[in-house]
DNA sequence: TGATAATATATGCGTATGCATATATAATAG
DNA sequence: CTATTATATATGCATACGCATATATTATCA
C-alpha cells in the first residue's frame, strides 16, 4: 500500500496526528494520491503495529486527545528503502478508454460528447492545478530546503503536463471523428508510414 | 465497476464463456484495462442476477461445460448508456509520483536510479505496446467494420502518446537532477516566466 | 514416467478502499 | 436560535480485487 508511504513520509518531516495527516494530504498529494479519512486512522494503527511509528496521546480538556505519531527508525529505514528501490507498476486502469473501444456500438455524435466533456473536465482540472502550484509557491516557508520544493514542484508539473497531454489528444481524436476519417482508413498496411501525416496532405 | 462493462462490451459483439472473455481481454484491452479471471466469474454471476446477460450451457464429455453468455436487451440499453455518457474520473494514483514528491529525503544518485529503471520500464512497455499494435493490424477480418477498428487503433496510440510522455518527463527530470538545477531555482517569484526557459540561456 | 499446459468453472482468504455514521465540544454563520 | 464547521478519533458495511487453490480431463513435452 502506498498510503502507507505517503504517511511514513509527511511523518519523517514532523510528527503529526491523524487529523492533521488528512488536512496536509489533501492540498498537497492529492494531485496524485488522494485519500480517506477513515483509511488514514487505519494505516496509522497498521504501521504502529509493525513498529515504523509510535503513538504519544495529549489530553486536552476542551477536545478529544490528540494522537500525535511519530516515525521511528525502524520506520525511517523502510521509507528509505521503498523510495530508493523500483517497483513494478500496477497494469494501467484508464476507464474513459473503455467508452473510446467500444465506441464502435454508439453514433458520432454520442462519442463525441462525451469526449467535449472529458476535455472540459481536464481543463477544469488544469486550472485547478496551476493555481494550486501559485498558492504553494506562496506558502514556502523561508527556510525550507529547497531541493525538498524543486521535486514538489515537479509533481505539480507533471500533473499539469499529463492533463495537458490528455486534452490535446482528445482534441485531435474529436477532429478526427468530425471528418469521419476512419471510412478511409486502411489498417491491414504501412499504417505506421500514414500515421499522423494526413495533415500536410 | 467498469469491467462489468468491458464485459459487456464484449458479448455485444459475439456470445462468450468466461473462459474466452478472460482470453479476448487479455490481447486486446490489456493496455488499459486488465482483470484476472476469478473477477470475470464473479462479475458474470453479478450481471446474470441483474438480467444483462443470460446463460446457456453446453454440455461436453470430455471437458468441463460450458456456459455461453450472450446480452440481453436490458444489458445493450445498459451498455450503450453508460458508453454514452461522461463519468466523473476517479482521482489520480500515481505510486511512483510519491517517489518524486519524497526524493528529499534520498541521495540524487538514488533517486536517478529509480527514475532511470522506471525509464525502462516505460520504454519495454512502448515496445510491446507496438507490437501489439503490428499483431491486431494482422488480425483483422476482413468484414471488420473500419469504424470499429478505427476506435480500437485509437486506444492503442493514446497507450503510445502516454508512455512517450511519461518518457520524456524522466528525461528531462534527470537532466535537471543531473545539472543540480535546484541548487539556483527561485520559487517564490516569476516562476511561470522562468519555467522551461532555462535551456536557450 | 512425471510435469506442465490447455480447457473450463468456481470458491476462500486477505486487503484496500469509500461512504456513512457515532461520539463530543466549541465557535461561528445565517 | 439553529445549523454548520472545526477539532479529533474510530467502527461498520459493502465492494472490488488479486492470489491461490480445487475440480476434472486430455494432450504434449522432457
Amino acid at each position: 500500500m502506498s498510503l502507507t508511504h505517503v504517511i511514513l513520509g509527511w511523518l519523517s518531516c514532523e510528527a503529526m496526528t491523524g487529523y492533521d495527516l488528512n488536512a496536509v494530504i489533501e492540498i498537497s498529494t492529492q494531485h496524485f494520491w488522494s485519500t480517506s479519512q477513515s483509511q488514514i486512522y487505519r494505516t496509522l494503527s497498521k504501521i504502529e503495529t509493525q513498529g515504523w511509528v509510535t503513538q504519544q496521546v495529549f489530553l486536552q480538556d476542551d477536545r478529544p486527545p490528540r494522537k500525535v505519531y511519530k516515525i521511528t527508525g525502524t520506520g525511517q529505514a523502510e521509507l528509505r528503502r521503498w523510495l530508493g528501490t523500483f517497483h513494478q507498476p500496477d497494469p494501467p486502469r484508464i476507464p474513459w478508454l473503455i467508452q473510446v473501444f467500444f465506441a464502435g456500438q454508439v453514433s458520432d455524435a454520442e462519442i463525441l460528447s462525451v469526449l467535449k466533456e472529458k476535455q472540459a473536465n481536464l481543463r477544469q482540472r488544469l486550472g485547478r492545478i496551476r493555481a494550486a502550484r501559485g498558492i504553494s509557491a506562496e506558502q514556502f516557508e523561508p527556510d525550507e530546503d529547497p531541493r525538498d520544493i524543486f521535486f514538489w514542484m515537479l509533481t505539480i508539473d507533471y500533473g499539469e503536463e499529463h492533463l495537458q497531454m490528455q486534452i490535446d489528444w482528445i482534441g485531435k481524436v474529436i477532429e478526427k471523428i468530425e471528418n469521419q476519417v476512419y471510412t478511409a482508413l486502411e489498417f491491414n498496411q504501412n499504417d505506421q508510414q500514414e500515421k499522423e501525416t494526413h495533415h500536410e496532405k
